[in-house]
Formats: C-alpha cells, structure tokens, sequence
DNA sequence: AATGCGGGGAG
DNA sequence: CTCCCAGCATT
C-alpha cells in the first residue's frame, strides 16, 4: 500500500470519522440550540481568536441586550463597546454594529443566505463567511480555523508554513475535499473544530485514544508536536504609558481614544508616552493647563503602578491622580471632560483602565 | 505579503 | 516564560 492510495483512503474516511467522534463529544453549546442566522453570526464574531470559555457569558449578555438583530442596530455603539469590554479586538465590536444596522436597515433585517453574501459583510471573513453559511443554511463550505489547520497539518502530515499564502489554499483546498464526505456539513464544521478543542489540541494531544490515530501521519511519525507549522510571531513592543489622573469634585477627566492605535473609542485619562520608564512627574512635559496643579495638587507622588498583557504590546503604565482646583476645572487639555464615577462605569475602557480604578476606588 | 489589533488560559 | 485561541481589515 503505498503513500498516495493510503492518503486518498484517508480523505473519504476523514468526515465520518470526525461525525461519528463528534456524537459522542459534543459539548452543549448555547449557540447550538439555534439555526437563527442573527445569534451564529454573533456567536462567530464573539469566538473569533476567542476561546469558547471566554465568550460564551458575553454572547449570553449580548443575547440578553440585543435578542435580535434590530435590537443591536438600535443600540447606542458606546452601550455595545461598553458590553464587549474585556473581550479585545474591539474593531469586531464595532463591525458588529455596523453590520446590525446595515442588515437591518438595508436588507430588511434578512441576512445574507449564501457564503458569497455573507463575505461581503464588515467583520465577516472567510472563516465567519463559511460557519454561518454551513450553521444557519445547510451549505456545503469548510470551515478553515486554527482547529482545522492543526487537525488536518497532523492527519495529512502538511508541514507548510500556515501563516503563507500557499498553505493557506492549499489548506482550504483540503478542506474542501473533506467536507464533500460529510453526511451534514453544519455538523461536520462543527465537528472537526471541536475535535481539534477537545482531542487535538495544541500542547498534548490525546492521541492514545484518538479516531484517527492509525491514519495520522503526525502520529505514525512521532510528529504531533511539531504540527502545524508556523512562523513565530514579531517580538512584542514594549510601551511606557504614564496617566494623570485628573480628579475635581469626585469626578475624573476622561477621553475617547480616537488615533490609529490600541483601544479606539475606548476611554482612557490625559495620557504622556514615554520611550523609557518614568520615576517622577517633573520627567513629563506636562500640558500646559496643569502646570500649576502638578505643583501643588497632586496627590500621588508615587503612582499606582498597572501591567497589560497584550499579544502584541506589554504596557507599563503609571497612573497619577492630580487633585484640579475649581479655578482651572475648566482649562481641561483638549480632548477630556469631567465625568461622575456612574458616567465613567457606563463608560467603555481598557482592561488596565477599568483595573486601576478598580483598585484605587474599590 | 506584512502588520496591527486584546485579553486570557494552558502548559 | 511561550503559545494560541471558532480571524479580519488595512497597508
């Protein structure tokens, strides 16, 4: 038996396989229990480079505020951000509304039927494109995710790069020839991601009890471990953030982050980058309308200290509450507005935002 | 083809 | 620590 008929026999008996697995691992899921194309499309954008464990309580709060997608296009975009707060890549939550208002106001609260269609939408991608297609109307389209480049690089032993170009049709061309086996391609889709969720995982694989373990190549090489390929990730960039914290009257000057950076349209304090560590205020140029305050008001002379963790970006911020006297309230730098401790809980923030008040006011 | 975008959990 | 998660948009 050679390579080529022993792959081939592979590939018809790779969907049911993952079918019949899948019957017997499938985890209850709240977005299971629906062929509503609303409620899998916001599942799909929830679980995007998210784990399952971390968005299903947003996408029972979602599903809460906004139960169709009319109730979402009428939503105020703070509200939206404010309820996605935590979840990151906020552009998602912004695309999200977009996408409810257009569906609503242009296509008569009717999604898109077809993969095609649906492409075409704000924050749907090939991936989002083809579950909802497959979950809410039947059609035969892959799903190609993490999960599915991890199972099929170990089955079929691919060892391309999966972030080139090349790999990436070459995966979803794979993909395509599998799923035309599949008895329902909705729960084939599902069950080759929840496949690579439970038994084919990243780090330790349960092959010892695996389905497929007698026709994986990873396997029958030893190889599990160094499937998929990939190129490892840029260095993060390291960032020193210093806030002032200006306080007047119970209430914080806050602004909505607008630049071509982290965080858009979340809310943040008056903000002084800094390529190194900062140990003092006196080190900052400070905006001119506080001069004064930083003389003799403030409050901290040691700043709180606050740690974020991005994939990308490690930022050490500093955090410096300035008592404001009446006299200059108003001489507030551009941007920032007083807010009362309710406005800023209805505000949208930053993790290390929403962290630092947490600790600082309880 | 490269880069930017969050936050958290697992090993 | 490192990796990576039901990816997408922009350049």
């Amino acid at each position: 038996m050679n390579w080529q008929s022993d792959a081939n026999k592979t590939i018809t008996a790779f969907a049911p396989t993952l079918d019949r697995w899948y019957q017997h691992h499938k985890r209850d899921l709240p977005w299971r229990h629906t062929r509503d194309p609303y409620r899998i499309w916001l599942s799909e954008i929830i679980l995007q480079q998210t784990r399952v464990a971390q968005g299903r309580p947003y996408y029972e709060r979602f599903i809460e505020a906004f139960p169709t997608v009319a109730d979402m296009a009428r939503a105020d975009e703070r509200d939206l951000l404010r309820l996605w707060q935590g979840l990151g890549y906020y552009s998602r939550a912004r695309n999200l509304h977009k996408t409810a208002k257009y569906v609503t106001q242009e296509l008569g609260g009717q999604f898109p039927e077809t993969y095609a269609s649906l492409l075409a939408l704000k924050g749907i991608g090939t991936y989002t494109a083809a579950a909802i297609a497959s979950f809410a109307f039947g059609e035969r389209v892959p799903v190609v995710d993490g999960n599915v480049y991890r199972v099929l690089a170990r089955v079929f032993g691919v060892v391309d790069d999966i972030t080139t170009t090349r790999a990436k049709k070459l995966f979803a061309d794979l993909a395509t020839r599998l799923i035309a086996f599949a008895r329902d391609p909705a729960d084939y889709n599902q069950a080759i991601m929840e496949f690579g969720a439970i038994q084919c995982t990243p780090g330790a694989p349960d092959c010892l009890l695996c389905p497929l373990q007698q026709q994986c190549r990873a396997f029958l090489t030893g190889q599990q471990h160094k499937l998929p390929v990939k190129a490892k990730k840029v260095p993060v960039k390291q960032r020193f953030f210093n806030y002032l914290v200006f306080r007047n009257n119970g209430q914080l000057a806050m602004r909505e982050r607008t630049a071509k950076d982290i965080w858009q349209q979340l809310y943040d304090f008056y903000l002084i980058e800094t390529d190194e560590p900062t140990e003092a205020l006196r080190d900052l140029a400070l905006p001119v309308a506080s001069e004064p305050v930083v003389q003799t008001e403030a409050v901290d002379r040691f700043p709180e200290a606050g740690q974020q963790l991005l994939s990308h970006q490690r930022i050490e911020a500093k955090f410096w509450m300035i008592d404001v006297p009446d006299a200059l309230k108003n001489a507030l730098p551009e941007g920032l507005q007083w807010y009362t401790p309710d406005e800023i809980g209805r505000l949208p923030k930053p993790v290390l935002i929403t962290s630092y008040l947490r600790q600082k006011f309880g």
